[in-house]
DNA sequence: ATCTTACCTTCCTATGTTGACATGTCGCTA
DNA sequence: TAGCGACATGTCAACATAGGAAGGTAAGAT
């Protein structure tokens, strides 16, 4: 039940209404934990019942504000110290590569190169969103900063990997090399962007010691 | 709808019945795309239903092998090239990030280096995965092997982030410093895990072009 | 000969998740 | 002042996921 814990979360930064989190969760939680509008006002619902928030404030249209309470704030901090973390996660384009076989080489090469492209603008748009905070008055804070740092080295993995198989995927059924990553639209090379991994056939995953 | 393409994707690689498939999912598709067992035979059915699979045998103990249709290749075909893979993960260990806030310094470093651990083990555990089926008389499919790296870059970058993420939370918080990793308890230090970050102040991920 | 251990499927309940639909209010502006 | 867009909540049906109970069969070990 992640969700709950979320939205207790979100409302440790004070009260807030269901359609404030729901905005928290479009912009910046929903690569970690998405959540739709029924998720949210139903389980804001809950969460009053069992006692863990409390309908603090009535606002202009029907707005209801909810503040977490002190049983709310030491559920959130027993989830975090005491519930084990699941280890298990659902890749769907990690499990797609495990069928590539079934297409044409050269399909499963645009696959893993969409992929990298794709892994590319995320990390763009992370830089993107570090600099506006960055220059926002109060710097993110800590933990938000840890937060988008996994991000950026999440997406930049990606890249590289991605990179790497679609190189070996070519390399290894004969197809000809790509004109390593063809220049983006925009002309100058963009600076930020993970670069391209040098060889492509030496994994730099499990180093020596 | 993974659940269905997975099934199929399994299928390609022969006739299987309910309980084969589970075991699949259970030692190599368990850290991609976990499935119960309710789901399997369930979507079987389904499966059948709606003639991507067929019933091919029957075995011993009301064993059913299932094998896929022409019209099922069809649509694991469609979908790995058509269909837009998700883009909304769910990382339930990097959601609890955004919340550390709630403990003390010394509690949310704990939780770090716990992730820290975590990855290194999950690590290790693909390391030896890779070295039993490299000795295997068949080497592992290109494939395979692929999606084995990208698991070997994911744990080594969870590893690495997590040791960083600590050893930010601590200096930020003035607590003392940990004796750079305890001495692991077998005795001589384990090669093939990956080493800790050099330096703890500065972030590789958005590399200088 | 019996016992245990896999093998193998079906059914059930509870919970989580999605997407759509329904409903209404307030503030701005053309 | 009419209309539009943002604000704001609620409900519903369908599907996905988790976990377990129940039931039975075959093979191998003691």
């Amino acid at each position: 039940m992640s969700l709950r814990h979320a939205m207790l979360g979100l409302l440790t930064a004070g009260p807030a209404s269901g359609y404030d989190l729901l905005k928290v969760f479009e912009i910046s939680l929903n690569h970690v934990w998405p959540a739709t509008q029924s998720q949210v006002y139903a389980e804001l619902n809950r969460l009053a019942g069992a006692g863990l928030v409390k309908a603090a404030a009535e606002g202009p249209r029907g707005r209801k504000e909810y503040a977490i309470t002190e049983t709310g704030i030491a559920e959130l901090r027993h989830w975090l110290t005491e519930v084990e973390p699941q280890r298990t996660h659902r890749f769907e384009a990690l499990l797609r590569v495990f069928f590539l076989s079934e297409l044409e080489p050269e399909q499963a090469r645009t696959y893993l190169e969409r992929q990298a492209t794709a892994a590319e603008e995320d990390h763009a748009g992370l830089l993107e969103l570090r600099e506006s905070v960055s220059q926002g008055d109060d710097p993110l804070s800590l933990y938000g900063n840890i937060a988008l740092e996994w991000g950026l080295r999440f997406t930049a993995m990606q890249r590289e990997w991605a990179d790497w198989a679609a190189e070996r995927v070519a390399s290894l059924n004969g197809l000809p090399a790509h004109p390593t990553a063809a220049a983006p639209p925009g002309g100058s090379p963009p600076s930020g962007a993970p670069p391209a991994d040098p060889q492509a056939d030496a994994p730099p995953a499990g180093r020596p010691a």
